[in-house]
DNA sequence: CAAATCGATAACAAACTTGCTATCGTGAAG
DNA sequence: CTTCACGATAGCAAGTTTGTTATCGATTTG
């Protein structure tokens, strides 16, 4: 194979995600593919086996395999476990987004209460306890 | 009752910590109940019924209620539902936790290379569109 | 070559969340 | 009193993730 013939995984992406069902599924496991890039990285800059760092975190080999696939999003209980067994923390933002604010005059502003969307923002942090 | 008989919801609930399931139970549902103030203060705001706010949502009223109730955690696809109709952003946050630097001395600091464990920041963002 | 370890994967059970329908008691409106 | 909409809840099916065991091919080690 020539080089000009040659895609870059970025390309290859590019085009599988042209498939309405494919990119549904790119999407969903958004989550997944970030988990799984952790799991990994942590375990190979560590130098441990899958067996390992799955007697760590309290489950099977194989459950640490599909984790690091990341076709699966992971319960949020699973994060929090991940957040013991790999020193990280899974902060879950919630924060809602705000209308955009009407172009309203100086005088208008100072003088009308607005009625806005109280915001309610929230963090849940999933860390070692 | 007397007043000086009576408990705080707070005094109610760190007694119920005391036993350990609920403890556990409790620990396990924090984000379930994060999601709960976000839908019910949504809905609440909007003068929305749970039958109208679970139509806009695709979801049925029993499931509007279910989270309003925060005694299950939303699995992912369910948060990135809520972004879509809450006007919410779900930021799902990865940060490993630093190990705590060791005093080293300022020349150690410029001639050695520090083997540090690779930090790998994520933002997963659920948002509308 | 033989043995051990690795990661990937299949197969099945169990647990949990969600979808759906129906129903209950409550309270408001006629 | 009757009617209506509301939220809570039961019951059951369906879908997804996890737990578990076993096995596979590949790679390393002796």
């Amino acid at each position: 194979m020539k080089l000009s013939e040659m895609k870059t995984s970025d390309e290859v992406l590019a085009e599988s995600l042209r498939d309405p069902a494919y990119a549904v599924e790119w999407n969903r496991t958004t989550v997944a593919r970030a988990v799984a890039l952790q799991v990994l990285s942590y375990r190979v800059e560590h130098g441990l086996s899958q067996r390992l760092l799955a007697k760590r975190l309290g489950m099977s080999q194989p459950q640490v395999a599909r984790l690091e696939i990341g076709e699966h999003n992971p319960t949020i209980d699973t994060l929090a476990r991940l957040a013991q067994g790999l020193n990280v923390e899974f902060a879950i933002d919630v924060r809602p987004i705000e209308w955009e604010p009407k172009l309203v005059s100086k005088r208008a502003q100072t003088h009308h209460a607005v009625a806005t969307y109280q915001a309610h923002h929230a963090t849940v942090l999933l860390a070692a306890g």
